[in-house]
DNA sequence: AGCACGCCGACT
DNA sequence: GTCGGCGTGCTC
């Protein structure tokens, strides 16, 4: 009769491990890293065995037995469960909140019979091993050197592949990962993109390359089946390169050999709710821990890793030919807004170069970050404006609909025929979003065929795709977007992309913007004229609307120069004591009042005292209500990251033991402040 | 976080 | 009379 304790994590806010007694019927233990299904207050769940011991100091009459332990699953490593446990720390989160989400549901709720069955599936997809020649583009001797660098490094080997859109980031990804699986018959390659369905070309790319090699992908878009099969075929080894999103980091990969993190500076490699994990910065965690190389590629990397790249850190491995011979960097011009100025929102150089494209037959882009019509209506005579009755925010005029929407609760009305305070029917839109945009060409080009791609037009699923097909296949003249546009997609027949309006990120209180409009200009740029010049055409030519010409970050964006920008940024951040020189985290609370939650904080900041951390005072959000709750934050720094998690590790168990009403959470290494 | 128990308001 | 609102207590 073998008998034991189990320590089982589960997916609970309560900040421990559970104990569980399990009688076997003979010599066979679990094992650590089992899933095991166990009785926990009144329903039943599937919890992960992170220890075995012979006694527990739970007192007898509350231990209860584990009910089934799954045998049919491989244990998880050691290595995976101390890579949850790292996060579990580092984040301030119990690890079953770490661990057990990142498991495919299926795994957890499936009966017995229903996973075997899945299991046995598995096992009939056989990877075809036709190890045909593989066809491997001649490489740039720069590229070359990257990845033989990349591919033959051995050992604990961050790497920064800095190259503009164009020199080939893909192909030097590709290329080291055919020496990694060539050396490594067994081994395995995470690939993490920012977003999956904005690169299906990638994926694409990887299948024709590899046609002998299974490849799994992992993203937020996977039916439960679907991610329950994949995440085996990366658990059981034999999946050899898995491709995902964020999510992926957490996956299960017993023959890790090499990470990729394209387009690491992506700020969508941040998870914003729940556990908010940064997938970049815990992908360079487990390259360090299992000993093998990362590489972490971009045009415009992030500051923190430009910075491990000045400092020796990182290796930084720079492209800077075009790795199409015949791909010119597009041309980039300012057009000054104060000199020109814009009627519906479009200067006349713009309206002209619009001209010319659609003469050519050529495609043109119009970016503006702003959906809806207009951001808010307001009211002629007394000043009323539509701002939402349960936000800090206004209401925004979504003109298709002829309804008021408000972005951040999603709270809707009809609009009102008259102003709601003193009856005038003069109710104007202020601002522009991307509807108003496309009503005001239409106008101006009847003839053009315009197309609006936003959060709002792709609502339906798959509506998105149909419409980057639509441009892809050259029946679109003039494409109106938001960020969606700006990641991913080559269009070729595109050789304007016009920036509307983006001085609002200057001198945003946020210090982070002006990277992020650096890297989002870039991006949005790449996307002209991307393969080739079009034949015997002018160069793609990237027009941005501004009344600030002299501002150094347009000069850097012109000029293409990333490296002075981020090295002046980086003097701007070390001088004013910022990330990546300063370690931060954020606690955030919300109540029905803000004065509730505000004196939570209060009481947070005044509770401990440690040396080398600075509480700064709780402030409201600068979006302070929102679906009629109120938020407030505290900033904690510390010049030391190893000081400021132990202070962390002991605040948080000072605040849980408050039990307070207020609703709160930890934020590690916030973007957003 | 779930989930159940428990004690007060407007409805078939 | 009951359905159901969400306060609060518990989870090895």
């Amino acid at each position: 009769m073998a008998q034991c304790i189990l320590k089982i994590a589960l997916d609970t806010p309560l900040n421990a491990v559970f104990d569980y007694r399990w009688e076997g019927e003979d010599g066979a233990l679990p094992q650590v890293g089992q899933l095991a299904l166990v009785p926990f207050a009144r329903r039943e769940v599937v919890g992960l065995i992170v220890g075995l011991a012979e006694h527990s100091d739970v007192p007898v009459e509350k231990l209860k037995d584990a009910l089934a332990v799954r045998g049919q699953l491989s244990p998880l490593t050691a290595e995976w469960l101390a890579l949850a446990g790292f996060a579990a720390d580092y984040y301030q989160r119990p690890l079953g909140e770490v661990a057990l989400p990142g498991i495919p549901k299926n795994l957890r709720v499936l009966t017995t019979v229903a996973l075997d069955r899945a299991i046995k599936k598995l096992g009939k997809l056989e990877d075809k091993h036709d190890h045909t020649p593989l066809n491997m583009p001649a490489l740039n001797a720069e590229q070359q050197a990257a990845a033989d660098h990349i591919g033959g490094a051995l050992g604990y080997q961050p790497a920064l592949l800095y190259g503009v859109t164009g020199s080939g980031k893909t192909e030097v990804y590709l290329q080291a990962c055919a020496q990694v699986l060539a050396r490594e018959p067994e081994g395995q390659i995470l690939i993490l993109v920012p977003e999956i369905n904005l690169t299906p070309q990638l994926e694409g790319n990887i299948r024709a390359r590899f046609p002998g090699v299974m490849l799994a992908t992992l993203h937020s878009s996977l039916s439960e089946g679907e991610r329950m099969l994949h995440w085996l075929a990366a658990h059981q080894g034999r999946a050899r390169i898995v491709l995902g999103t964020r999510l992926a980091v957490l996956a299960s990969l017993p023959r890790l050999k090499l990470i990729v993190i394209d387009e690491e500076h992506d700020p969508s490699y941040k998870q914003q709710e729940g556990l908010r994990y940064s997938a970049r910065d815990l992908a360079v965690w487990r390259a360090w821990q299992l000993k093998i190389p990362i590489v972490l590629g971009s045009a415009t990397p992030s500051l923190e890793s430009w910075h491990h790249a000045q400092g020796g850190r990182y290796r930084k491995l720079e492209l800077r030919e075009r790795a199409v011979k015949s791909a010119v960097l597009p041309k980039v011009k300012l057009i000054d807004m104060e000199r020109d100025k814009p009627r519906d929102g479009l200067t006349s150089q713009l309206v002209a170069a619009l001209k010319l494209r659609m003469e050519r037959g050529e495609q043109s882009l119009l970016f503006l970050n702003r959906r809806g019509y207009a951001p808010v209506i307001c009211c002629e005579s007394c000043g009323w404006i539509s701002d939402c009755k349960r936000c800090t925010s206004f209401m925004v005029l979504h003109k298709p609909e002829h309804r008021l929407r408000c972005h951040h609760c999603s709270l809707e009305m009809r609009i009102p025929r008259h102003c709601p305070t003193c009856g005038n029917i003069d109710l104007q839109p202020v601002g522009r979003g991307t509807q108003r945009v496309e009503e005001g060409l239409q106008a101006l080009f009847p003839e053009a065929r315009i197309l609006r791609i936003d959060a709002d037009s792709t609502r339906k699923k798959g509506s998105a795709q149909e419409a980057f097909d639509t441009v892809h296949r050259g029946e679109v003249d003039i494409l109106v977007g938001t960020q969606m546009v700006a990641k991913g997609h080559d269009f070729k027949k595109l050789t304007l992309v016009g920036i509307m309006n983006p001085d609002t990120a200057l001198f945003s209180q946020d210090y982070r913007a002006s990277e992020r409009l650096f890297a989002q200009l870039m991006q949005v740029a790449g996307r002209a004229g991307r393969a080739a010049q079009v034949e015997g055409g002018s160069p793609a030519e990237v027009l941005i609307q501004t009344r600030y010409t002299q501002h150094p970050l347009y000069s850097a964006v012109v000029n293409h120069d990333y490296d002075h920008f981020a090295s002046a940024l980086l003097a701007e951040r070390k001088q004013a004591a910022l990330p990546p020189y300063l370690f931060q985290a954020l606690l955030r609370a919300e109540a029905p009042e803000l004065a509730t939650a505000i004196e939570f904080l209060t009481l947070a900041r005044d509770c401990r005292q440690w040396e080398g951390v600075t509480l700064n005072d709780p402030i409201p959000m600068t979006m302070t209500r929102v679906h009629n709750v109120d938020r407030a934050q505290l900033l904690v720094e510390s010049a030391s990251r190893p000081v400021l998690q132990a202070f962390l590790k002991e605040w948080m168990q000072a605040l849980r033991d408050t039990k307070t009403r207020v609703k709160w959470s930890l934020e590690v290494d916030p973007l957003d402040i």
